[in-house]
DNA sequence: GTTGAAGTTTCCAGTGGCTGGAAAAATCAA
DNA sequence: TTGATTTTTCCAGCCACTGGAAACTTCAAC
C-alpha cells in the first residue's frame, strides 16, 4: 500500500500507463456518445486510441470497466466515512453521516471536461440494459462492504443481520427515489432532493408516512 | 390473453413446446450442477436435450433465463395484491401483506422433484457472479414495478418519489437482510425471520433501531 | 386428400467479448 | 551495457448470440 496522501515522484513507467489509461478512456467515450455503448466495438476503441486491443483488456477487465473508472475510489470514502464513527453516534448517525460526506464529495468541484464526460457516463448507465446490470452489481457489493464495516463500527453491539437490514433499507430508499426521479425527467438538482426523500423514508420508517386518511 | 384458470384443450402443437422446453431445462440443470454454470456450453445443453442450439435461444433468450424461468407468475402474484388494495389500508400495509402473500405461496406446496431443481438453482444463483448481477437486474424491474402499483393504487394521494422510496426501503431491508443470514451460512428456515428482520427496520425506520448507548 | 399458409426447427456463416500463450519492446537495476 | 522484469503486441481460439434461408410440422380451407 504505496496510497499515501502526497504523490510520491511518478516514474515513467507510471506516467506513460497513466496517459495510456485516459487515452483509452477518452476515447472509448467519444465512440459512445458517437455510435452508442452497444455499437462500439473494443476493436474500434483500441483503434482509435492507437492501442492493442489486448492492451485495453490490461487496463480493463471488460469493456464495461471503463465507465466505472473511480468505484473504488468512492468506495472508499464512504467506508472510511463510517470507520470514523464518533463516540455517541448509534449506526443510524453514522450512515447518515456517510451519506452526507458523499454528497459533500459529489456536488461541487467537477473539473469542466470530466462532467461532460461524467453525464455522458450517466445517461449511458440509465438507458443501456448491460451497464444498469453492472452498476446494480456494484451497489450490491457495496451494501455488503457498507454492512460489514458498520457492524465492526459497533463491536457486539449491532447484529449483522440488522446491520444488513439498515444499510438495505437507506440504500435501497435512495435508490429507488433517484431513479424515480430520473424516471419522471427531473432536473439534476431535483435529483439531491429525491435521496433526501429517500433518507427520510428510510430514516423514519414506512409506518410514518402518512396514507390517504390521514388528514394531517 | 388467453390465460384463464382452467386450462383449455392444450393443442398438439402447445404440448410438444411445453415438453421441449422442459427438456432443455432439466438438461440444463443436470449439467449445471454436474460441471458448474459457466463450465457448461449452450452445445452441451442442446446436445444433451438432442435440440439444435438455435432452438435453445427460440425458447430462452440468454443462456441464464433457464434458471429464472417463473419470475413473471412471481411478479403478477406481487403486483396483484397491491391491486387488491383494501379501503383503510396505507402504502405500508399494502406492502406488508404484499409480502406476506409472498411467503404463503413460497413455503409450501413444493411438488418433490422441482424442490431440488430450485434449491440448486438458488445456490447457482447465488455462488455465480454472472447470474447474481441478472438476479439484481430482475429484482430492481420488480421495484420499478411495484412502485408504480403502489402509487396507481393511492391515486392522488402519493406521490411517486415517496413510493418508490418506501418500496425501496422496504425490498432493500429485506434483500439485505436475506444475503447476510446466507452469508453466515443460516439454515434455510432461518432465511424467513432474516426476512422478518428486515420488515420490522423498514417499517420501524433506522431511527427506532437501538445503538450502544441505549439501555432498555 | 391436396394444397397453401403459418409457425417451428435446423443448418450455415458470421460478429464480438474475452482468454491464453509466446514473442517483441520498453523499463529499470546493477 | 547487461540482464531481469514489466508492458505491449500479435495470433489463434472459445463461446454466447444473431441473421437468413432452407426443411419440416401443424392446421385449416377447399
Amino acid at each position: 500500500m504505496r496510497c499515501t496522501l502526497v504523490r510520491v515522484e511518478e516514474t515513467r513507467r507510471e506516467r506513460k500507463k497513466r496517459l495510456t489509461r485516459r487515452l483509452i478512456v477518452t476515447a472509448a467515450l467519444r465512440l459512445f456518445e458517437e455510435h452508442g455503448y452497444e455499437g462500439t466495438t473494443v476493436a474500434q476503441i483500441t483503434a482509435a486510441a492507437d492501442v492493442d486491443p489486448k492492451t485495453f483488456f490490461n487496463y480493463f477487465r471488460s469493456k464495461d470497466e471503463v465507465l466505472f473508472v473511480d468505484t473504488e475510489h468512492t468506495y472508499a470514502l464512504l467506508l472510511g466515512a463510517i470507520a470514523e464513527r464518533r463516540p455517541k453516534e448509534g449506526p443510524a448517525e453514522v450512515l447518515a453521516r456517510m451519506l452526507e460526506r458523499f454528497t459533500a464529495h459529489h456536488m461541487p468541484e467537477l473539473p469542466p471536461g470530466r462532467a461532460r464526460e461524467l453525464a455522458l457516463a450517466y445517461r449511458l448507465v440509465s438507458t443501456v440494459p448491460a451497464l444498469q446490470a453492472k452498476a446494480l452489481y456494484l451497489l450490491f457489493d457495496l451494501q455488503h462492504k457498507i454492512a460489514d464495516e458498520l457492524c465492526a463500527a459497533f463491536p457486539g453491539h449491532l447484529d449483522p443481520i440488522t446491520a444488513a437490514a439498515m444499510t438495505g433499507s437507506l440504500m435501497g430508499a435512495v435508490q429507488q427515489a433517484g431513479i424515480a426521479a430520473v424516471r419522471l425527467g427531473r432536473p439534476q438538482q431535483d435529483l439531491w432532493e429525491a435521496a433526501r426523500v429517500g433518507v427520510g423514508v428510510a430514516m423514519d420508517g414506512l409506518r410514518a408516512q402518512k396514507g390517504p386518511d390521514d388528514h394531517g
